[in-house]
DNA sequence: AGCACGCCGACT
DNA sequence: GTCGGCGTGCTC
């Protein structure tokens, strides 16, 4: 009962009769109203977990979101059960967060929710199936089916959950069944609750109570053991390791028992040692990051520029809220955050580091770690959830007070920041793309940090056209940090011509002369080449020469990728897998070719080239598993691997000292891709590809393959004129209509009949076109990718004035109008999807 | 999302 | 009849 003082308020009285709205793990975007038994009345608070009875039997847990007097009307409210949390494990800001965040991104609180907490804290239940005891299959007179009987059977070993017994019999549909049973008395059921995380302990081993205590005794145990030396060793050794006798409350902690057992000590001496009661076994929880870094302090000498800049954003920082640091790669921001960090950690708030997932990598976080130490907690998507858990109660209890994670990471539970940074800040990734909520991790946290009061430092070599805008209105401050640290100069950059090679037919296997030229000096200089290919497996496509049939994925309408190290087609969007034919299935020809280029026939390429390069593949395919990743870069680091070829990965924050060469294998399908942003991207895929070339003494060389040596971004690229990307870009921008200067809503409108996929998203447009005006609206159309996952897609683009004021209003209204196009009896199974901002 | 309920066709 | 598939509606 302590602690009630300090929470009960005038508003909850202890008589009073509360309600909460509770939100809860199922797909319905609202609340439930559930009554607080009295004797939680002074415990309560929003962002507390509660665990509730919903519907018949199910037992959930939700999140207390408001607490209120207002009884419901129309039915009688249940009660909540039990609250799971002495304090709430949603900050009061993550709560403001996680609302304006379902406002504008058209998704219900509890998706928010689900995309921020780690499942581990998530708790659901599962209806589980025993035996009723004392019931006897032989001896029971009802009679049973043969299922019932199976089920029966299965039920004597152990107690079962709805999807095993599912499984078992090969049914769907197995309620009846079990209504059946239960009303024979058969079984029972009930609901397991499961806490999903565990705290990870140690067995650890300390003096017993009885001997700590008496020290003659314990003296007098050494003459008892002389005779048993083994025994005797594992004492002294406690004893030397853990001096008690000095200060006792050492032996609280005691020794884990691997201690011993590294030492050479027995087990089972430890066990009889035990037996006697002489120690005692028990666990201790202990943290999954025990830091095996030791923290240095060391001062980073800053250069003169780096000096400079720094002050710059702090000036910037006094009368803005917001500030972008154009940086080229090896320019040495990361000298600079680190100061920044620390600054904003010495005045005792939080700071946020976010950075793109294929960033993130053990390098940065080792440097950080070295200076930050055990204050600081790392967020990956590769961490268990149960690590995942421990950065989040970290961060409430303020063990963590820096955090350094990728998009999700925004929203940990912070309830004191004064920084965030959001490094890479161009890059796409920051976008969640499915499901929802469809959030950019940028925007949040510029949205987070005017709630924290907190600053935000936005860093990239290559800064999106929406934050240069804001840069060149001065509604945000911006530093540019243009030389190499060390004073390394930038690589040359050359454009191989396609399209003359082609005519002059010195193309060998997609590589130019030039390329292979240039690889081949690469090699002879000891030096090392990246080659990048932004598509995954062997080839986009494959072809049957005779009858061009083209195999499409069952599923999507896509062709399917050739991977050739599981010699199967593999659909990219839903990942169905077909082998590969060994003949055509419409005309039985066995010429069937692959079309295009994929990083891993480039890899083959290339080692029939240079068979005595090492060469080694870097994406999505070779990085799956939990270090792979690690050992790729490792290898390469050590100088292992001659060539390295990979998709975006190896745009990405790695710094190597003997690149020469980059290869850009084909800059014309990043240009051509039919999407408003491709030339940025592609501008900025060069540019930071780009960046890996040439360290320290020497100029690296970078080679973009490409049939149009004229095009103007190439052109950019080359002459280095970033300015006038940047101005005719957004010349186009406003012009197009396209952000910053317009906002974009997707609509994406999906069904499994085409027909009622095409009617629906014509009645939503009509309805937008009926009931909004000041936007412009464009389709229904038919999106590149038509059917995914036996779907069809039709999709409606919105564009609303930037300076529009009635943007909430117009997500009303659109939210009303998918309602309306749902509740039509054609339309019940469509999915209506809002992508806000789409990138 | 589950889960219940009710309707309907395919079997013993 | 009975079993199991499928569509519809509800959950505080």
């Amino acid at each position: 009962m302590t602690g009630k003082e300090s929470i009960s308020t005038d508003f909850k009285e202890i008589t009073q009769t509360l309600f909460a709205e509770i939100l809860l793990p199922v797909p319905i975007p609202r609340t439930f109203t559930y009554r607080v038994p009295q004797n939680l009345n002074a415990t309560i608070q929003t962002g507390q977990r509660a665990i509730v009875q919903f519907g018949d039997r199910k037992i959930l847990t939700g999140l207390v979101t408001t607490i209120h007097e207002l009884a419901p009307k129309g039915y009688e409210a249940k009660y909540i059960l039990e609250l799971l949390d002495e304090s709430p494990v949603i900050s009061t800001a993550q709560q403001k967060l996680f609302s304006w965040m379902a406002a504008y991104y058209m998704c219900s609180e509890g998706e928010v929710m689900n995309a921020a907490l780690p499942s581990g804290l998530k708790l659901s239940s599962e209806s589980m199936v025993q035996l009723r005891p004392g019931f006897d299959l032989e001896e029971s007179e009802s009679p049973f089916s043969d299922n019932e009987i199976l089920l029966l059977k299965s039920l004597q070993q152990k107690a079962l959950s709805y999807s095993d017994i599912s499984k078992i019999l090969g049914i769907k549909n197995i309620y009846s069944l079990i209504k059946s049973l239960v009303i024979k008395e058969a079984i029972l059921l009930y609901e397991q609750v499961k806490e999903k995380y565990k705290p990870k302990t140690e067995v650890r081993v300390r003096l017993s109570r009885t001997y700590l205590q008496d020290q003659e005794k314990l003296e007098n145990l050494f003459e008892t053991l002389a005779s048993k030396p083994k025994q005797e060793e594992v004492l002294l050794k406690y004893l030397q390791e853990v001096p008690v006798l000095n200060d006792r409350s050492l032996n609280n902690a005691g020794l884990a028992k691997q201690t011993f057992l590294e030492a050479g000590l027995s087990e089972s001496s430890i066990n009889t040692l035990t037996k006697n009661g002489i120690l005692e076994v028990f666990h201790l929880v202990v943290s999954r990051f025990s830091e095996d870094i030791e923290e240095v302090t060391q001062n980073i000498i800053l250069s003169n520029k780096q000096e400079e800049i720094l002050s710059g954003i702090l000036t910037d920082f006094q009368n803005k809220e917001i500030c972008l640091l154009q940086g080229v790669t090896g320019s040495g921001k990361t000298e600079l955050y680190i100061e920044l960090i620390k600054k904003a950690l010495d005045g005792g708030s939080q700071v946020l580091y976010l950075l793109p997932e294929i960033a993130l990598t053990t390098q940065i976080v080792n440097r950080l770690k070295k200076v930050f130490g055990e204050s600081m907690g790392v967020y990956h998507s590769k961490f268990s959830d149960n690590e995942r858990v421990e950065v989040w109660n970290g961060i409430l209890s303020g063990r963590f007070r820096f955090v350094i994670g990728v998009r999700s990471a925004i929203l940990l539970p912070f309830d004191d920041l004064s920084l965030i940074i959001v490094d890479e800040e161009h890059d796409p990734s920051y976008k969640q793309q499915d499901p929802a909520p469809r959030y950019h991790a940028k925007d949040v946290a510029l949205v987070l940090a005017q709630m924290h009061k907190a600053k935000v430092l936005l860093g990239s070599a290559t800064p999106s056209l929406e934050s240069m805008y804001l840069a060149k209105q001065d509604k945000i401050g911006f530093r540019k940090l243009d030389t190499r640290y060390g004073e390394v100069s930038m690589p040359a950059l050359v454009l191989a011509d396609m399209k003359r090679e082609r005519q002059a037919k010195t193309v060998k296997g997609g590589f130019s002369s030039l390329m292979i030229k240039s690889i081949q000096e690469c090699l002879k200089n000891k030096e090392q080449a990246i080659i990048f290919q932004n598509r995954r497996g062997y080839a986009p496509s494959i072809s049957c020469e005779d009858c061009a049939w083209v195999p499409q994925c069952v599923n999507c309408s896509v062709s399917m990728t050739y991977h050739q190290y599981k010699e199967s087609l593999i659909c990219h969007y839903c990942g169905y897998r077909e082998k590969l034919p060994s003949k055509c299935p419409t005309c039985s020809s066995k010429r069937i070719k692959t079309v295009g280029y994929g990083t891993e026939k480039l890899e083959e390429e290339l080692q029939l080239y240079f068979p005595e390069a090492n060469i080694q593949r870097m994406d999505l395919d070779t990085t799956r598993a939990k270090s792979s990743y690690e050992n790729i870069i490792e290898s390469f680091a050590s100088g292992q691997t001659d060539i390295l070829v990979g998709t975006q990965m190896v745009t990405k924050g790695l710094d190597f000292d003997h690149v020469s060469l980059v290869g850009i294998f084909d800059a014309d399908r990043m240009l051509f891709f039919p999407d408003f942003r491709s030339h940025e991207r592609a501008f900025q895929l060069i540019t930071q590809v780009s960046g890996r070339a040439g360290r320290r003494e020497k100029q690296g060389k970078v080679i973009i393959q490409t049939s149009n040596i004229q095009h103007p971004v190439l052109q950019q690229v080359l002459s280095g004129n970033q300015e006038e990307f940047y101005s005719i870009h957004l010349q186009d921008r406003q012009q197009y209509h396209y952000p910053p200067f317009s906002r974009l809503i997707n609509i994406t409108i999906k069904h499994q009949d085409v027909k009622m996929a095409v009617a629906a998203s014509r009645t939503f447009a009509d309805a937008i076109h009926a009931g909004i005006t000041n936007i412009k609206v464009y389709g229904p159309a038919e999106p590149m990718v038509s059917k995914i996952r036996n779907l069809y897609l039709r999709s409606i683009l919105i564009k609303i004035g930037r300076d529009n004021k009635q943007l909430s209003a117009i997500k009303q209204r659109l939210e009303h109008i998918s309602q309306q196009v749902l509740k039509e009896k054609n339309f019940r199974q469509c999915r209506i999807i809002f992508d806000i901002d789409p990138i």
